[in-house]
DNA sequence: TTTAGCACTCGATCAACTAGAGTGCTAACT
DNA sequence: AGTTAGCACTCTAGTTGATCGAGTGCTAAA
């Protein structure tokens, strides 16, 4: 049985209130405040409708109605409005996250600490996901003898490092050939074909001593799979505390002690978004999230784009009655923004794919 | 006037006590516990003048005595026996920091998080500070036109790197050359030495029309400078919300608050290091940690090397009641892990300063 | 100087009570 | 048939008062 017209104005209205106050709202403070023209006794009726259809609870007899997760996520579907950002906002967010040239990874701690702090919520960033995307270098440098940064460039330009060590009488010139071996024979592939086995052939052309070769080339394939190392950043966490629903120690304990395992959060965020074709948004409500911890929360996140296919999650974690449309609209922004800035860099270097 | 046997004694029997059982702790319960051979009304005199000079605390008229923070400061001076790490707890530090090779980040972030783990409290790690130390390499390595890889290595072995624009129309050689000179003119000079100026000199040789010059020099120049930022590692920030004293919310988030922004501990803790000559280690207890919301912690640190004046720190925050004796000698065994390692990495280059 | 004994204080706990908010139901009204 | 006023009912939060017990401070004796 679908909702009536009047029934998904009380909805909307409640779930509005509730999430201003975070007090669970009456039927006379409702019609007191919109003005909906009917009496409290008849909202009444209406709001116990609203329960025995399960989008509403009651915490005890005569207290308010709070929205279920059921209420929230109609709410959420079809009742709130998605406002587009204030100028003044948008520039704010503008000015957080571009004021300067910054590679990826400072991007995205850039684009995390703006949300948080615009929304007054926590912050996800995950790195992307890289799998598809393919190798365009590999440089090898020597700091000194026995260390060497390996230098992993990819399509649409993301780069990555780290330091590994080599035999240490390995010369420069033995480097430098072994590392073009490797780069000519891998360029173009992508990550997820990228083997041992293929590294270990990529350099078959090389005249360097095998025994050489061995942790060289072990080395570089550890850097290139390191190179999909799946990130997190997260900001504003110390916001959660301020909400009542952790003002409880046990609900504050639980989830900050599954967002202290950062590798969990980013598992889950991977997952859901790597099962679904992502619509611009997506939102998790509560029980909805199947991680400990999380079931007061909510989940915004959106996926902004790395070249054609790569894509990585920017997200935000609130409490379930959090601010949805405006969160969304914020969220929408930082992404577009986010999405820019990665085509600028790619348009700078000529466009080259 | 000075504590005579028996105050001291039982002074270091209450702050024993008080850390094991977060409860005031009451005359009768520790002649209980500890076989003083006087009845609970003698060591209930004695408490009574201890508290008039100061060590001990009443919450409330007729409660046990908790320390101030005079008694933990007599406490961690003169009372608590330091003993070394048993052979178990030294040997899973050394699997968790040592497992495999790190350059220094890694090896800070997983000793931070080790010793959040293994203390349970939460910890801290500072990048050094790398003013005095000098430039051994500044390699420029070309991504893609208009886009470098700058590469700054430091004396004892530190890589830092950045990813900066410079204009599009340069040629690899002409990067390659410029670099060389920057290189060749600054290397040996320390990181407070190098000015916009010294670089500029250092590239003097290079024959490059000074319009392409500058944005490079410019970006070589923050490139340096960025590799002496401050860096904090933080973790187990989810362990104080165990503890009894930020079970409150207010007290809890006043903690996280500060916490937040790394900037301001970080700051701290580099002042306080840097202006004395740092023992073994330091310990700031409850009211001596100038920053808001650490009031009620106590903040234990000490000091790693990396060649011979370059320092960073690492440290353990945790309630005042924490447990010095065991986060000193955990501290220090982690402390000495690193500098431990940090030689290895230097050795193993053949011993170059 | 130590100690047994006792009076005193104060927090914590519990029950009883109250006030108030909010509902659900009924009966009257349009 | 839908709406509404009115009222009884329920449940929470807050208050009060009494009790319990832990722990102290003091006194007087050993």
């Amino acid at each position: 049985m679908p909702l009536d017209f009047r029934k998904k104005q009380i909805l909307q209205a409640i779930v509005d209130d509730y999430i201003e106050s975070a007090e669970p709202v009456a039927s006379k403070s409702l019609v007191c405040k919109h003005d909906f023209h009917v009496s409290s006794a008849t909202v009444r009726n209406e709001m116990a409708d609203l329960e025995t259809m399960g989008y509403l609870e009651q915490p005890h007899t005569s207290a308010g109605r709070i929205p279920s997760d059921k209420g929230y996520r109609e709410y959420v579907d079809s009742l709130m409005r998605v406002e587009p950002l204030s100028p003044e906002e948008s520039l704010e967010f503008s000015r957080r996250i571009t004021d300067s040239f910054e590679e990826l990874t400072g991007l995205l701690r850039k684009a995390s600490s703006a949300l948080a702090a615009q929304t007054g919520y926590m912050s996800l960033a995950l790195s992307p996901r890289l799998r598809r995307s393919y190798l365009t270098q590999l440089k090898m440098l020597m700091i000194e003898p026995g260390k060497v940064l390996v230098v992993v460039v990819l399509s649409a330009g993301v780069v990555k490092d780290r330091i590994a060590r080599i035999p240490d009488y390995l010369s420069a010139d033995q480097l430098f050939e072994i590392s073009n071996a490797i780069e000519s024979g891998l360029c173009g592939k992508s990550l997820e074909e990228i083997t041992l086995v293929t590294v270990t052939t990529a350099a078959k052309d090389a005249h360097i001593p095998e025994m050489l070769l061995n942790q060289v080339l072990y080395e570089a394939y550890t850097s290139i799979k390191q190179a999909d190392n799946l990130e997190v950043y997260m900001d504003g966490t110390n916001h959660m505390l301020s909400f009542p629903e952790f003002h409880d120690n046990k609900s504050a304990r639980g989830l900050f002690d599954t967002l202290s395992k950062d590798g969990i959060i980013a598992g889950y965020l991977n997952e859901v978004t790597d099962n679904s074709i992502t619509p611009s948004y997506m939102i998790r409500i509560g029980q909805e999230i199947q991680l400990e911890g999380l079931h007061d929360c909510s989940f915004i996140t959106t996926t902004y784009n790395v070249g054609d296919k790569i894509a990585g999650n920017i997200g935000v974690i609130g409490p379930k009655r959090m601010d949805y449309s405006k969160v969304i609209s914020q969220i929408s922004f930082v992404r577009n923004t986010i999405n820019q800035q990665m085509r600028k860099l790619k348009d700078i270097n000529g466009g080259m794919e």
